[in-house]
DNA sequence: TCAAGATCGTGAATCGATTCACGGCGTTTC
DNA sequence: GAAACGCCGTGAATCGATTCACGATCTTGA
């Protein structure tokens, strides 16, 4: 209203392509091709549309690009939880690689409701993304299977390929969980818990926990306690529990499906009185930033989150393949203070 | 391939308006306003529609849609760094609400890297949010203003409305500051140290932090240590700068500008062989969850991460209004171990 | 019984970027 | 010098949902 002809950054309305076009002098289709297939165009016409282009502000309209291609340039990540640092640096190590493409991440995050699981793969199927990464929220939703039949790729990630014949990368859970347990048996643990929700790869956690037991030499007794998530409050509340056990049934090894987990267990363990490691030792999973600012650091198993969302990406974009993985996100025992040095470590 | 005439919905093409409207028998037109007006349409026809649309798995195509009605049911946030459990904590209360309203939030993740941050938040103009969120990341970017002006909103959480006229929710950010000051004051510290990122979040922190020193009836000597990024890698950084200094030069508070940066100096001190608090009262900023986890559960000022997403979202969604959330998002001291109990809370 | 009005379904235009098919123009080659 | 070819710009059709304006059918009251 108040600018003269002079400046049309200001305007209400987004500039058009047909805008650019006219200012550049110039067709639609040349001021698209400009952008689309740059050579297409000569270098002075292009120099031409870019300057037109700017000096008006022009962005383009993605919902008619898409409505035209079939798809968009963004790519959908769904969590469970989002406050678990985990998902965060999966989230995180998912958009460096996809800015490095020019794509886009849109993250949704389930809060561990199958309802709203659903809600967002529509919202991913309606935003047409070209493909979704999804951490393990339970079981594969039946609808990422539909949406894959109707075009969208879909990559799981953090759950070993298993029976089931989707796309999957992941660190190798059951390895991580016997390496866990293993550590725990070789200090002389023997009266084991694992404390895990029902979670695909926390159940293969728990399967290498089991495994590690088995091969033991010596006898050990192996608990399971199953919670439905696996946030620090819950951890807190199920060390309540355990504390108000008799001598003979308290554990000395618990092994947490997740280091939140961990972080409440160990914080409810020490108010009540118990101490980690001697009376108890106690590992995570995940390696979590704050695994080693916990009151007594956590020892806990490494898993590489940021380069599986990376490497999710990249197989979605078709610049790799999932067999291209194999062995690169290997689990690693991180020995801090809850647990006792192994006999063997003492060097 | 497999599959004959009956089931429709494995087909490879998603599944249009036309679709449904050609197996209802109806109208494309009678589709479209049973999803977006449903009282115009007789019930009759509705459950109909719906049936078909069920049958097919119609979802809708957005881009459609938002190239029509001109703007997307998402909303855009903007965040300097996901990592920080505070913007995760933001992320998941917008989230929450804007699922309330049958709103997406696409949540994009600067890393602190205004290119990023352009590049987003041209994203978020081609994806037309209907609003945009956005997390104080150093200055307002000109490109915000220009996509106001382009008829975006947008909100700015966590920055107090200031000197600029921007629309903005915020906790009490300098009040915060004093009351962390003032609780190391009233236990007698007098050579304190404010250490934090140039954020105006921050230095509204800072604000308060001199106010209660020059309140202060004793005299009190305070250092400000600015830094880039305010992470415990930094914090950890810093606390070994600080070993270095002699006893004289050395503080006995420190007020750290969030609960990160607090917890890398907590680490990075307590190897260093200071104790906390006996030596050294901290008190961080933010109140995040692992505050209490802690190697020694750390002393902070709670800030309503969640509220405050949530309260942007109704105001982008012109459910409330700015001055409806006045004092709503009150800063609380919460005194854990890192610092002494004050002279007086001896209850 | 009939006119007036309310209810509700429909055809057609529309949003903005992309891309196909066409053709004008300049260059090369014998 | 003319035919053949390649380069590059353009008009027009297209994607799918929304919404306007129209009209058909049904209801109601005198």
């Amino acid at each position: 209203m108040t600018s003269g002809p002079a400046p049309k950054k200001a305007d209400a309305a987004a500039a058009t392509v047909g805008d650019v076009a006219a200012r550049a002098g110039v067709s639609r289709a040349t001021v698209s091709y400009t952008f689309t297939q740059p050579n297409r165009v000569s270098p002075d016409l292009r120099r031409r549309v870019l300057a037109a282009a700017d000096e008006l502000g022009y962005v383009g309209n993605d919902a008619a690009r898409r409505l035209r291609v079939g798809h968009s340039l963004a790519l959908g990540l769904l969590v469970s939880n989002m406050s678990n640092p985990v998902y965060a640096e999966l989230a995180a190590g998912a958009e460096a690689e996809a800015a490095a493409h020019g794509r886009f991440i849109l993250v949704a995050n389930s809060d561990e409701s199958p309802a709203r699981e659903r809600a967002y793969l529509n919202f991913f199927e309606s935003q047409q993304v070209s493909g979704i990464l999804a951490a393990p929220v339970g079981d594969v939703p039946a609808e990422l299977l539909g949406l894959r039949e109707r075009g969208t790729p879909f990559v799981l990630v953090g759950v070993a390929p298993g029976p089931h014949s989707y796309p999957a990368i992941s660190g190798d859970n059951e390895r991580g969980g016997y390496l866990a347990a293993s550590h725990l048996l070789a200090q002389g643990r023997r009266r084991l818990i694992f404390i895990g929700g029902a979670h695909p790869h926390v159940d293969l956690r728990l399967a290498g926990v089991k495994r590690a037991v088995a091969e033991s030499p010596e006898p050990a007794a192996l608990e399971i306690i199953r919670i439905e998530v696996q946030t620090a409050k819950v951890g807190e509340a199920v060390a309540r529990t355990l504390l108000r056990r008799s001598a003979t049934g308290f554990p000395d090894g618990i092994v947490a499906g997740n280091d939140l987990l961990a972080l409440g267990l160990l914080h409810g363990l020490i108010v009540g009185g118990i101490r980690v490691p001697e009376d108890l030792s106690l590992v995570g999973y995940d390696d979590i930033e704050f695994a080693d600012f916990a009151i007594v650091p956590l020892t806990t198993i490494r898993h590489p989150s940021a380069a599986l969302g990376a490497s999710a990406v990249r197989i979605l974009l078709g610049m790799e393949s999932e067999q291209d993985t194999e062995g690169r996100f290997e689990p690693e025992l991180v020995v801090r203070a809850t647990s006792l040095p192994a006999p063997g470590d003492d060097a």
